[in-house]
DNA sequence: ACAAGGTTTTGGAGCGTTCCAATTTTCCTG
DNA sequence: CAGGAAAATTGGAACGCTCCAAAACCTTGT
């Protein structure tokens, strides 16, 4: 209907034969307004098409509904892989919750971050996701102590527990992954590993030996070491068959990837001599050949709760942190299939 | 120094003793002052720590500063493991030139457009980064036919072209992924890949069926097709083994890894029986085993160029349509290796 | 010294919204 | 049916910036 230039607050006041403070009220807090009158001004705004103008509200009330995210550059082997699922899954709900994503090109981590008081101060952005949270790292210090909300992907394994995160349950992934293991008969079942003292992988450790402690198997030998890179897992991998393991739990696909290596290297099958199961279900785990068999994290649902948790601090800053631990899922391949 | 409040125009201009309309002239054309008068001003910034308040700007000028890019759901397949490196180069170029990545959850491709329009009337968003513009995408006629300024990551490879676009030249890279097969010693060089009728697919086609005309080898016989699945790609690749084929080159990574498995098959081992080339560099290439041969796309530049025509276009908004095309890489490993 | 012409600087209005305080209307209750 | 409190609505200012047109300031040339 209408063709012409932009459609304010006004035009739809006058239309509707109210005051414009009216139309914002009846889009801001419905509930002052007498039920007729809304019912006016809100057909008034259907007819003339009329969408806020978010530049406006942001001089005006200091919040942009603009959620900042700091793409960091992905490290090769990481599971960069599979946080595009991550980050489409944040943008969806975002956008759902009328929100949207300003994506910035992260400084190297932790470091400079007057990127993000920045991003405040001129933007308005209202609050941060963080991803790739390590040890050491002083971000959700700082954004606390300059009273900026955020919430992070990823636990804070040492020192003082900051601000609300989301993180997946990796101990519950790699138990599943035994559980599973357990279930086609396997007993020396491996955990292959990252070096201890990072959080995520101690985490996925400690889920693998507490499941095998449960079934009453034993776990000690059957441990190894790699940094996350396919040769030293094969080199590593090659101790645990040693050791006698007929199945390897690994901490990542990356890590997996190495154990296959190993097993070709004494002509073995994944999946028919040993069996194998991988972390993060990254797009190379079904193009293996075996199809590797991967704890799949519920990345959607990360994305969801980030976009919740985050959402609940803008409207009540002061309320305790909150923590929310999703629960992953074997995705069973070939790489565990026949035993 | 500054510790309360937010530091405006008016208060620089108060410090340096001008107006604010001077202080404003100082950061948008400074050739318009005196010399000395910009120093006072500039000094007046510096002291202050004074940054303009974007949305102010945005809602006087109507331009956001922001480049919006329309996430879709990563189809499992395709070029998706490795568009999370484009985006950060995207946001990294973006973020040098003064602007910034507005990320939204794009609906189904090429439906539900009122979401860019939205985009624009709601935020002001400058343009767009357009990728996936496959065959019958209507984005781009849509974007001109309402003014909205956009590059594509991505031709057009039917109909009228429409707007800008940077574009990576596949058929260069199958070229030299042929060259690199005939420097060792290769003759009978198959070329495995898409169904016909993607402009990508042919394109990569197109390169390779050149590079052996221009060495006078014969093609006939040597191609295959198959969708971008590993098992189909098994089976073709079979036909082309069949054929006497000594090398093969794929249309993507996927494919070669079903190239991988046809060998495997046969007993026989990439890179010393028979040798293969994928396309894209995807995080799988280098994790396979041997490790796969591919053509790298030069993402950082396309991420660079995108916001460099996007903006160019921003400046002057009616000149010609300008179209860029990189040329990938190939990133030699062990699945070409000895010969 | 003064007008003409250019260069540099300024004041005021306005972008579209929401805040705040004040005003009007409505609904009770006595 | 007056009086008062609550509910609904309104007018004006303000958020921080840039546009526009007008004013002040320099150079020159005569």
């Amino acid at each position: 209907m209408v063709s012409t230039g932009r459609v304010t607050l006004t035009m739809v006041a006058k239309r509707a034969g109210v005051s414009p403070q009216t139309v914002s009220n009846a889009l801001n807090s419905p509930d002052l307004l007498r039920p007729d009158t809304l019912e006016r001004v809100q057909q008034a705004i259907e007819a003339t098409g009329y969408r806020p103008h978010r530049a406006a509200q942001t001089l005006r009330t200091r919040s942009s509904k603009l959620i900042g995210y700091g793409f960091e550059p992905a490290p090769a082997g990481g599971t960069a892989p599979v946080m595009d699922r991550f980050l489409h899954a944040l943008a969806a709900s975002a956008d759902a919750a009328g929100h949207r994503v300003l994506l910035f090109a992260a400084p190297a981590a932790s470091s400079a971050l007057e990127a993000y008081q920045e991003l405040v101060d001129d933007y308005n952005v209202d609050g941060f996701v963080l991803t790739g949270t390590g040890r050491g790292d002083q971000r959700q210090a700082w954004l606390e102590r300059h009273d900026i909300p955020f919430v992070a992907f990823g636990r804070k394994w040492s020192g003082r527990q900051i601000g609300d995160w989301v993180d997946v349950d990796g101990g519950a992934g790699t138990d599943a992954a035994v559980e599973h293991l357990v279930e086609l008969g396997h007993r020396r079942i491996a955990f292959l590993g990252w070096p201890r003292g990072s959080g995520v992988g101690d985490d996925r450790a400690a889920g693998w030996r507490e499941a095998m402690r449960r079934h009453g198997l034993p776990s000690r030998g059957l441990r190894a070491e790699a940094a996350n890179d396919p040769d030293a897992a094969r080199i590593a991998t090659a101790g645990l068959l040693d050791a006698g393991a007929t199945a390897v739990v690994a901490a990542s696909d990356t890590l997996a990837i190495g154990a296959y290596r190993a097993l070709a290297e004494r002509d073995l099958t994944p999946g028919r001599d040993v069996a194998v199961a991988g972390f993060d279900d990254s797009p190379a785990a079904e193009l293996l050949t075996p199809g590797l068999s991967s704890v799949a994290q519920p990345l959607e649902d990360v994305g969801r709760e980030c976009v919740r948790l985050l959402l609940g601090r803008l409207a009540e800053p002061q309320r305790a942190p909150e923590h929310v631990l999703l629960t992953p899922q074997l995705k069973p391949r070939a790489s565990t299939g026949t035993c």
